[in-house]
DNA sequence: CGTTCATGTTCTGCCGCACAACAAATTCAG
DNA sequence: CTGAATTTGTTGTGCGGCAGAACATGAACG
């Protein structure tokens, strides 16, 4: 799910092939277009070597030739040969497993959404039952898949703790699972075996804005969630802050009023007990049964009230602590945060500025999501994409071909 | 200071050469020796690869033949000849400024101390001053160095904020310093040019217990260190967290009682108000001029009073709201705190276990500083040693070979 | 004491990148 | 409009580094 890092091993050179070939193709796909001279400056390799990488890319059918792009160096001397991510080259399924609703997209290279569809979720409904779900919406988007477009993996945003050593949903409070293997049922409802990745909705919303969303170029992010509960996905030093078993990004238990209410985790005045759904939904008088759309109903909100204020002091408090502890250049507020932050973004940055530290303060920027509410879905379609972008001979190999045929044939 | 990252470098030959030099001398470096058989299957390289890497390393005088090790493996087949940290390689001084007192190590590769020398520092000194005295220390422990061994560098532990671009010390509350440049300090005082690293105690302290402490193979721990005030180094991933300015891990101003003490900090119960040096030698009545060796009191303490217990209750609870954060397999807990958990495990543990979430609470366990109070101490050498692991080459070309020498005639 | 087994050593071959020389395509100066 | 300058793509050659095979070495085992 994180990129891969150096481990005590060797390097050899079929290793070195494979890293430049992959590494070749995540500038192609962070980018969209590349000149093959970007390409031997970003990777300070020589003409001779990006040529022969970018060949066998392209005899590959991942990459393919472009025009000179006009947004490149303009002045003497011959243009450079463009490369982009190839027209119907592989893809992904991308999920994203809402409060309310299931989203699910064909994700190419390059982060293209090239078909979604979407379908209510109930909460508490069956695992199985939304994995029938959600292999049907698949399907769906499958459908006009290229024939010859491989199906590379599928990855999946679970809002809840997902163990990081075989993506097992430990724990998705919204939908009421406990030890959920999401993953196997919908490989079951589908009658497909292709690799998933299961990843918590936060992490992979920060792993989406670090690659295309508001924070390209920074590399030390943290984008905070409002689902119905409270999480962070971290990254630091451009890698995702995973944890032992996964679980790292936990701030909506964080300590914040040991005074304060009850919070269904057990203990009393937890962070989400004051800025998660339920607390807003409270302040603003919301209908209960309109939490689950808690950011349509803040972005419809006019002016802020009282409380609604007091609850962006809390936020900013909490994002306080959270920027002490990780020294972040940019926090993403997605979730309802976003609206949120729209409405009282003064009391936010001013509950940030009461109780930060000033060292890491004065670095720091509170943003939105570059990605709207996609951030969790394009970071689906990231994870799934990763073995690609690691080594794009093997994943094509392990790759399934005629995607098309089969899921025709099981939905028969 | 972290381990190197890939960046979205290519890879050319050169390179790889650099790469498994540095890897192989990493494991050697970390198990002070090997055989050459082990080094192949940690590496997954040829055995007659590893024989030109390891005897490139001999003929640089960094690493020597050993006697097979009678710990290998025993069976058939001819025995492995060993690897090992050279006996007159190169070296690097170590520098622990610490809150009494400094101490200075001149340690080799493998984490061996060959000569160390310690000082009283008093607080608020002026920098040049400790500088000065630092200088000094470093001469005492470079007298005996053998002559043809070669200087990498210097490596600093400091109490405090350390600027990650340039090491700038940003702020040391017991030494009372605010920007001061302590590398070039000591630099001048010296009068060598030699490369200097600082890194703030705790995050070294994370290091050197993650290389060769109590969590050797834990690739995700954080080491909270109480010293005056409280910090934590956290590596995850098997990879020291900065943050973008390097200030990460300032746990002691985490929120913990709104309606708690006023801290130095400008704020209202921070965690530092409850767990810090300050807070509990109230606790206990310690003299205010025995709070620098807080540690040493607490070591000689004997039955824990209900003040201490209501200490360690804190302790724990705040180390809920780090493990709920950073999901890490080890919490050492290092600096006074050592002997505060000697005293009130029981209570921390409970502390910990009523506030942290089941998930990231079933794996962590807390433990001891496996090398004592040297920790901040041999991670300093740590960093400096950091070149060595990444380049061996480069590194020595850039170190400074006759340093008894050049040592000698600045102090004469 | 010979066999077996794992490892060190040496030599050869292959793979992948760098480099040089040349060709191509565009800009710029006159 | 034309030629020089500039930058890049293409092709062929060379080198560095690792893998693998064949042989040598040294210890345990029967």
């Amino acid at each position: 799910m994180s990129a891969q890092r150096r481990t005590g091993l060797g390097t050899n050179q079929e290793a070195v092939r494979r890293h430049n070939l992959g590494t070749l193709l995540r500038h192609v796909h962070a980018a969209g277009q590349l000149s093959r001279a970007e390409l031997t400056t970003l990777m300070g390799l020589n003409r001779s070597t990006i040529a022969g990488l970018v060949g066998e890319l392209e005899a590959l059918g991942v990459a393919e030739h472009a025009s000179p792009s006009g947004s490149a160096r303009q002045g003497a001397g011959r243009p450079s040969a463009g490369v982009r991510i190839a027209d119907a080259g592989p893809f992904v399924i991308a999920v994203d497993l809402g409060v309310d609703k299931a989203v699910v997209a064909r994700v190419g290279l390059g982060g293209r959404i090239h078909r979604r569809a979407q379908a209510p979720v109930v909460g508490g409904g069956e695992a199985w039952q939304v994995g029938a779900s959600v292999a049907s919406l698949i399907r769906t988007v499958v459908e006009d898949a290229p024939a010859a477009s491989p199906l590379v993996g599928i990855g999946i945003s679970v809002p809840g703790l997902v163990r990081r050593s075989d993506g097992l949903v430990r724990l998705a409070p919204n939908l009421e699972w406990h030890d959920v293997s999401f993953g196997g049922i919908v490989l079951a409802a589908l009658g497909l075996d292709v690799p998933v990745s299961l990843g918590n909705d936060a992490d992979l919303g920060a792993l989406a804005e670090h690659t295309r969303g508001a924070c390209v170029g920074v590399d030390d992010l943290i984008y905070v969630s409002g689902n119905v509960g409270v999480g962070a996905g971290v990254i630091i030093g451009g890698h995702l802050l995973r944890g032992y078993g996964g679980y790292a990004g936990e701030v909506g238990h964080l300590r914040f009023n040991p005074t304060g209410r009850p919070c269904h985790c057990g203990n009393r005045g937890c962070w989400e007990t004051e800025v998660g759904a339920h607390a807003i939904a409270e302040a603003i008088h919301c209908p209960p049964d309109r939490v689950a759309q808690l950011d349509e109903v803040l972005a419809d909100f006019g002016k802020p009230s009282p409380e609604l204020r007091t609850t962006g002091t809390a936020l900013g408090h909490g994002l306080a602590s959270i920027v002490n502890t990780f020294n972040p250049q940019t926090v993403v507020l997605g979730g309802y945060f976003t609206s949120l932050y729209q409405l009282v973004s003064t009391e936010v940055s001013r509950g940030l500025a009461d109780l930060a530290l000033p060292a890491p303060l004065e670095s720091v920027t509170l943003t939105l999501p570059g990605l709207g509410g996609d951030s969790p879905l394009l970071g689906a379609a990231e994870i799934a994409l990763e073995p690609l972008l690691v080594d794009p001979v093997a994943a094509l190999d392990a790759a399934l071909d005629d995607v098309h045929a089969r899921v025709a044939m099981k939905a028969g």
